[in-house]
DNA sequence: TTGTGTTAGCGAAACCTTTCGCTACAATCG
DNA sequence: CGATTGTAGCGAAAGGTTTCGCTAACACAA
């Protein structure tokens, strides 16, 4: 049989995109910023209730994905997300248009978002953005 | 071992998201409209090199998940998907933003966006929208 | 009818993700 | 110094996804 192994070769290229589990440990990081093992499993805990082997491992197989990256020298050691919030968010949103939509469709996600929670403030926000970037261009 | 079906519960729950493929062939059949296997195959397998069988078990997952419906009465069987684009690209932004950002994130997207190639046509387009947003509210 | 090709479905293999038990080791307490 | 507690890691099980081989059923031409 021909089983492929692109998720494999991607990671190899770097461009593995987290998984669900993953993805909640980010979130925790980005909300705690670099933590030890003991402070992300009690958060992770809360929000599953698995167990702290778990965790440790989920962090290890983050760690050799790239995901994650960690202080050795620090005991206990000391794990951090390896991107931003917003490096992460502007990745997954362009990953998502283009699966979705085959790239470039700015007003389809501001459609997305119509039927939502954008405050009067974020609608300014919203427009200097957009000034911005009509200056750029 | 307690092992946890969260995965099983959400699909119960008629929220499961598409996984890759899943979503390859969502994509095939937003493109084509309703269509038999035979056709989905043909594209998914420039995609993929897979095999016809694949296709067929994929499209098959996916009608007990409830991601596609198909016509029997019709030989060959005629399949469509169960969403539309501009419903799922709504469902997995809403479900990005909450992931990555615990919900409301407007001005957030837009920054995510702003690297990249918005037109001035899009520009103008999401001016015109946040005006109407901003009516709604 | 008999062969030829197309469609549908099942079950199992391969692979990936998530889970945990068990073990080892380091640090800390009495 | 033990004994107890916290940290790290490995390997394997359980679950989910993706893959296909094999078989059955159906349609249509020879």
């Amino acid at each position: 049989m021909f089983h492929s192994k692109i998720g494999e070769v991607m990671r190899e290229l770097g461009s593995s995109q987290p998984t669900a589990v993953e993805l909640e440990i980010l979130r925790i990081l980005w909300e705690l910023g670099p933590s030890p093992v003991r402070e992300i499993h009690t958060r992770l805990a809360e929000l599953k209730g698995t167990n702290y082997s778990t965790t440790v491992k989920m962090l290890s197989v983050m760690l050799t994905k790239g995901l994650v990256k960690r202080d050795e020298n620090a005991t206990p050691h000391i794990y951090r997300a390896a991107m931003t919030r917003d490096r992460a968010a502007k990745r997954f949103l362009t990953e998502l248009i283009e699966k979705v939509y085959d790239g470039s469709a700015m007003s389809l996600v501001l459609q997305a978002l119509a039927g939502g929670k954008a405050s009067k403030t974020e609608i300014d926000e919203a427009r200097r953005l957009l000034d911005e970037m009509e200056g750029q261009s």
